[in-house]
DNA sequence: AACGCGCCCTGTCCGC
DNA sequence: TGCGGACAGGGCGCGT
């Protein structure tokens, strides 16, 4: 589900409209979306009477900050949406898990089908120590293909699995993995220590584009994707490979191929990608 | 210690 | 029409 450029264009969204507003109460419907260490009556407790400060992201997370320093992390997972409940496509969500209730009558509202989502909560300490376990923001100046080079020597896993591995690289998931790997034409099951410079400085480069496109085009929906106003993005036009199993490759016209690597789909052009 | 696998859960689609 | 199986953007815990 949500990606890197998803959880972005929701902290967009959230950021125009949360800071200042005041928590009158957290409401939770499904607890199975806490971390295992949380309850509802601890997470409610912790946020009754304060305001959301600062909204931010950190690779697939989105970092609800509030007075305090204290923060709720919400990882998506498949199928999580976090929508206004002032929006009017609200009524759209049927499988709410939680509402965070503003005391000016509006709410932030969680929706997870699926309900692989999970809801952190961290002073600024433990969210410090927690986000130095996740791996660099590829839309950071650090984000060099020097860099990228350097983390891959070490693993011989297939490269599109390395991407997916949120301790090395953070927001990377299954889409803009296979996308990225397809515009540096890499073949996804190569081993990542075997990127040479210049594969790695085209990879690196691909990331950052594809990432930015979808988030110029405010991400993209397959079927379960939906903004911070409950709208759909618009990037699923633009894949070319994700989801293309034998239509032509755009850049040469053979069929897009899918296989499996871990349990999980990957597609790309046999003679584009090497 | 790096890696692959199974599992968490619901909904949809496809073949029979 | 019904049913079983495969599949879906993620991530954790486990065994090797």
């Amino acid at each position: 589900m949500p990606e890197l450029p998803e959880a972005e264009t929701i902290v967009r969204d959230l950021r125009a409209r949360l800071p200042g507003r005041r928590v009158s109460d957290v409401e939770v419907v499904r607890p199975d979306i806490l971390a295992p260490d949380l309850t509802p009556q601890v997470l409610a407790a912790a946020l009754r009477g304060r305001a959301f400060d600062e909204i931010g992201r950190r690779g697939k997370n989105v970092v609800l900050r509030f007075d305090g320093d204290v923060r709720v992390v919400v990882n998506l997972g498949m199928t999580g949406r976090l929508v206004m409940a002032s929006s009017p496509r609200a009524a759209e969500l049927s499988h709410v898990a939680a509402r965070f209730r503003l005391e000016d009558g509006d709410a932030l509202l969680f929706d997870d089908t699926r309900r692989f989502g999970r809801f952190d909560l961290y002073d600024a300490a433990g969210w410090a120590a927690r986000s130095a376990e996740l791996g660099a923001e590829p839309l950071s100046d650090e984000f060099t293909a020097g860099a990228l080079y350097d983390l891959t020597r070490t693993s011989r896993t297939p490269i599109r699995n390395w991407l997916l591995d949120q301790r090395r690289v953070a927001g990377v998931g299954n889409i803009y993995a296979n996308e990225a790997l397809f515009r540096a034409r890499i073949d996804p099951k190569r081993p990542a220590r075997s990127l040479t410079r210049a594969e790695s400085r085209r990879l690196r480069d691909a990331l950052r584009e594809v990432l930015a496109q979808a988030i110029e085009r405010r991400g993209t929906t397959l079927s379960d994707y939906r903004d911070g106003t409950g709208a759909e993005g618009l990037f699923a036009h633009q894949l070319q490979v994700y989801g293309r199993a034998g239509e032509p490759c755009v850049r040469c016209g053979r069929p897009v191929e899918r296989r499996v690597l871990s349990n999980r789909s990957y597609f790309f052009c046999p003679k584009c990608q090497r």
